[in-house]
DNA sequence: AATGCGTGGTA
DNA sequence: TTACCAAGCAT
């Protein structure tokens, strides 16, 4: 890259900083995790839950699950199948087991605080390149490229002219954030948030709001007339039928249940015993359920 | 690198 | 109704 090229990219970047931040600081959304009080666990509880989950059904487990477990040590404390039952119909149950494994290593190896280290944070279970930059930068004011799922549209859009961005996230990306980062470490945090936000409210997959956004005037997919995303849908996997959801009943069997269930109640949930069978193996293979010598099933104590 | 992992809302 | 989408991680 040239000096010259370099020197553009850079004004470009900071052109955008200004009008993101501004946008936010009016619109940004009162959310429990982002309240003064919060505090890095509190963060870093909202991080697990919102992997893959929207906020609106985050909320209220949140606001439960701080009440019972307001420091890391107190989760930490209880059976892991507490934090799997807490965990309700969030989804993707094994996180709540993760962030049950992170508080106890908070516990055990960081005197109960969360760590501020990136490198620290990255070890802990559950904790992977997005969440270990959004709890180094929320919760601490650190200067990190946060790449998640919106802030990757975002840039996509803005930066690249293209509709949505790559399905894993690249080098290209990950260049292209670093660079668009304020070198304010204050601001730099600021900016995450902001771009994140811009992202989930104006900025969305579907249906969104150019009339809404602060830098519609220097978006480049804008200015080249939107045009559709190229290549193949990038989804696929139908729900019904698949493991995944012979899984979410056998679990939800258990959460419900105060005491070990037989067999025989595992087994009226789905009609296929094999496929049943190779569900049931799996969520104890993952620690999410303990079999007894009894021959019942109960969450892990 | 591709795949598996829950659940529910929306178009 | 089907398909996509929602602050990813681990293997």
């Amino acid at each position: 890259m040239t000096d010259t090229t370099t020197h553009t990219a850079r004004a470009d970047a900071a052109s955008l900083h200004s009008p993101v931040i501004d946008w936010f600081d009016e619109h940004a959304r009162d959310l429990p995790w982002r309240r003064p009080d919060a505090g890095a666990w509190g963060v870093m509880v909202s991080e697990f839950m919102l992997q893959q989950t929207p906020v609106s059904r985050v909320l209220p487990v949140y606001e439960q699950w701080m009440a019972r477990w307001p420091r890391p040590a107190d989760l930490a404390a209880e059976a892991p199948g507490e934090a799997v039952r807490a965990w309700g119909r969030l989804g993707y149950p094994r996180r709540a087991l993760r962030l049950h494994g992170a508080a106890q290593a908070i516990a055990e190896r960081h005197g109960g605080d969360v760590p501020s280290d990136h490198g620290q944070l990255l070890s802990l279970p559950g904790i992977g390149e997005y969440t270990a930059a959004a709890v180094a930068s929320f919760a601490y004011g650190q200067r990190h490229a946060v790449l998640d799922t919106n802030v990757r549209r975002v840039f996509a859009r803005a930066a690249t002219g293209v509709q949505y961005p790559p399905t894993a996230t690249t080098a290209a990306e990950r260049k292209l954030a670093r660079a668009l980062l304020p070198d304010d470490e204050r601001t730099a945090a600021r900016w995450a948030a902001a771009s994140m936000e811009l992202g989930a409210l104006v900025c969305t997959a579907r249906n969104e709001d150019c009339s809404r956004c602060p830098i519609a005037g220097q978006c480049a997919w804008r200015l080249a007339g939107k045009p559709a995303h190229e290549g193949a849908a990038r989804r696929g996997q139908t729900y019904a039928g698949t493991d995944r959801q012979v899984r979410g009943r056998l679990l939800a069997v258990l959460r419900e249940a105060l005491t070990p269930v037989p067999q025989s109640a595992l087994d009226a949930v789905w009609h296929e015993p094999v496929q049943r069978a190779r569900a049931l193996d799996g969520l104890v293979a993952d620690g999410l359920v303990e079999p007894l010598d009894d021959g019942t099933y109960r969450l892990p104590g």
